[in-house]
DNA sequence: GGTGTTTGTAGTTTAATGCAACATATTAAC
DNA sequence: GTTAATATGTTGCATTAAACTACAAACACC
């Protein structure tokens, strides 16, 4: 009932959010001296001290041996500071891609590196979530040994479903699932009392590659994941906006019907499904893929080359509705259709001009190559993110006393 | 160069956040004791009691005079606390738009009440910008005396027009405006020191048909303002959503090719233009207008009818592309044309359903009847808000020792 | 080697919240 | 009508964490 923007912050809240600013700066921004963080912070050098030793002590952060490569350009005057750093392996998360195909999981550590990877094949649609569930838990946790597992804080899950930010799964038609609490099934099957977060796929890729970079950008970025399916996810100066429902960015349902034939969302025009069906058409090999129609694209091969003229006509005019809507300034394309932008960037860009009207800017259009494992890095990445919020467990003894009851006054 | 999410609280930040946050709940609720007060804020009574003192002291906050009307409802055992208001006319804010044919005027209090209000003719393609910003400031300060100016605590100005957050504004096609810093002129034009601000008439819009309410909608609210041109604004979670460029929402651009004819955007289908242009085929009247046309949908003749079923069809295909991408669980409607939405709500809605997948969920629509002055009051909501909020010039004294110059290492 | 500059630390001060206790105002109960 | 119960507002004191001041240390430049 109390809006968390209201409340106030008393005297360890205040620490509290500074510890975490600390560790938000050291993140960001790698290496730092005591008084460059208190310049970060707009702190005084004594207080960002103390904050260093209660940190240090706690074992997140530490002095780093002195193996910089002597930063280049103007020598600083003055005593040097003394380098410091997350450590990184103080801690871990762990994030899992339950996708329709297969399910891949992550372990990150608290400088948001890749620890271990694995990717299995999978067939999702004809196993029960409790039973998908089982097995993505099983598959994050198999490579840890038992005593490393305390140091786990946080379970993250991406799936392509509509769910709540709760972690309540309304509908996710590639899966058949309707109405589970994902979240709440994947706390039950784990074994350890961690913070667990659920979110969509894309909206969770998007995450993966927003996150930890050090110059967060002030702006609105659409991500685009194309495979078969389109999905879509915005970030609005670095931080996923997720929608009322978590649909935000959902544009493989927009409707394009400037292309011919039968009214089409976006998703049926520039999918993966139908390009390869109608590179089927003209290919003259017997099992035709993706790289093969790539590969006569960069041929110009005609017959392919009229395919992907279509399919830079339709991503435009999404693209452009979209930025109507969001007016976004920068647009990333990922999933393994995204590998056929670089040779149509042109004509997608003519498209674009064609189209809109000659007042409204043009966002940048740039292609990310994340591995298969986006997805769950970016499920990790959200319990990175949270661990250092003030929503952290690492406060959980204030947070616990929240939610007492309180009555309105009308 | 420094993330204002990483700022760290200092003490005085501490009280500084705490009496904004009073200010906001008390703004909220309307009436509050200290101790309902330290609930919602979370803060002991005695801090709330030393909270409300140094703003009552500062003139902001009162006992109020026991004429409440005896909340009914529940009794209430023990003592029963002292009634806690904002002094309404403690400062003030003035609002002004630069429409096209019109400026209006809009002086608030600390209450966000309107305290006056002012609306003169205007047209704007003919006049300079400076012309127009002289002739608003004066129109906004005439009816204040000298002695109260100093009470003034912020001039808001909205128009029809391209600007970033800064009130540069890009372009203004209906004003012939292009680059032009309009809130740096408008703090020129004025005989005083306050925050100045700028923004998109829609935009605005939103901001005063949403803020001030007691409820904040956490949630996505699309806000259409339909005249000759179609406007719109985002509020997510209760604040604006300006987008990359301040294009956020403008919604009247996107492109609706499943009409017949040649490709149309939704401004063309649905705005005043258009209905009337349709209807001025069909009418008898000499000079007909959009009441008339209201009328005659009301009474259902044909030929009006028809054209407002493609009014409703076009109008609920705009509604579902913009759905798609912001994931809107609220949409508002305003502007003389909205007054037609009572009378199509079921086939807008029957097309909603029509056109979307019935897996998505359909926001809920509403329409909003503010006066001409919807706008203007908006202008003015913003400052209410920037005063109540840390970047207030209240607490400039901090403030003002920020952009200290600061290296960045590689 | 001296000077100047910046860093890190220690001791002291300041400010705001939390806590506990108490007087006060009202309702409920006898 | 008196007493008990309950919630409010106020007061003095304790606690906490940051700011301030001063100083030793580490390095660059002359």
């Amino acid at each position: 009932m109390n809006d968390p923007a209201l409340t106030a912050s008393s005297h360890r809240r205040i620490r509290q959010s500074n510890e975490v600013a600390a560790l938000r700066a050291l993140h960001q921004f790698g290496r730092l001296s005591r008084a460059e963080l208190a310049r970060k912070l707009r702190l005084n050098r004594s207080s960002s001290g103390h904050i260093i030793a209660s940190l240090t002590a706690d074992g997140l952060v530490r002095e780093a041996i002195e193996d910089s490569p002597e930063q280049p350009g103007y020598a600083r005057v003055g005593r040097p500071g003394i380098m410091l750093e997350l450590v990184p392996d103080a801690i871990f998360f762990l994030g899992v891609e339950i996708g329709v195909e297969h399910i891949s999981t992550v372990e990150i550590d608290l400088g948001t590196n890749i620890v271990s990877t694995n990717v299995e094949p999978f067939d999702g649609p004809s196993i029960s979530v409790e039973a998908a569930v089982d097995r993505a838990v099983n598959m994050a946790l198999q490579s840890i040994p038992a005593s490393k597992l305390e140091r786990c804080e946080g379970f993250g899950v991406s799936t392509p479903a509509q769910m709540d930010k709760h972690g309540l799964v309304r509908l996710a038609p590639l899966l058949g699932w309707r109405n589970v609490h994902l979240a709440e099934l994947v706390r039950n099957a784990l074994p350890l009392r961690v913070p667990v977060l659920a979110e969509n796929d894309a909206n969770a890729f998007a995450i993966g590659a927003t996150y930890g970079r050090s110059e967060v950008h002030s702006g609105v970025t659409l991500f685009l994941v194309m495979e078969s399916g389109i999905g879509g996810g915005i970030i609005i100066d670095g931080s996923l906006f997720r929608g009322a429902n978590g649909l935000a960015g959902e544009i493989g349902h927009l409707i394009i019907s400037d292309a011919p034939g039968p009214r089409r969302n976006l998703e049926q025009l520039i999918g993966l499904e139908n390009i390869m069906g109608e590179y089927r058409k003209t290919s003259t090999l017997d099992h035709p893929t993706f790289g093969n129609f790539l590969a006569d694209v960069q041929d110009r091969l005609p017959s392919a080359v009229s395919i992907a003229e279509q399919w830079a006509k339709a991503l435009a005019m999404g693209l452009v509705q979209a930025c109507r809507i969001i007016d976004a300034d920068q647009i990333v394309l990922g999933g393994s259709v995204a590998a056929l932008y670089p040779l149509m960037a042109a004509r997608v860009a003519a498209h674009i001009h064609a189209t809109q009207e000659s007042s409204f800017p043009v966002p940048s259009i740039t292609v990310n190559d994340e591995g298969t494992v986006g997805s769950a890095f970016g499920a990790a990445c959200m319990l990175h993110q949270r661990y250092l919020s003030l929503e952290s467990q690492r406060f959980a003894g204030e947070a616990a006393e929240l939610e007492e009851p309180e009555e309105d006054e009308g």
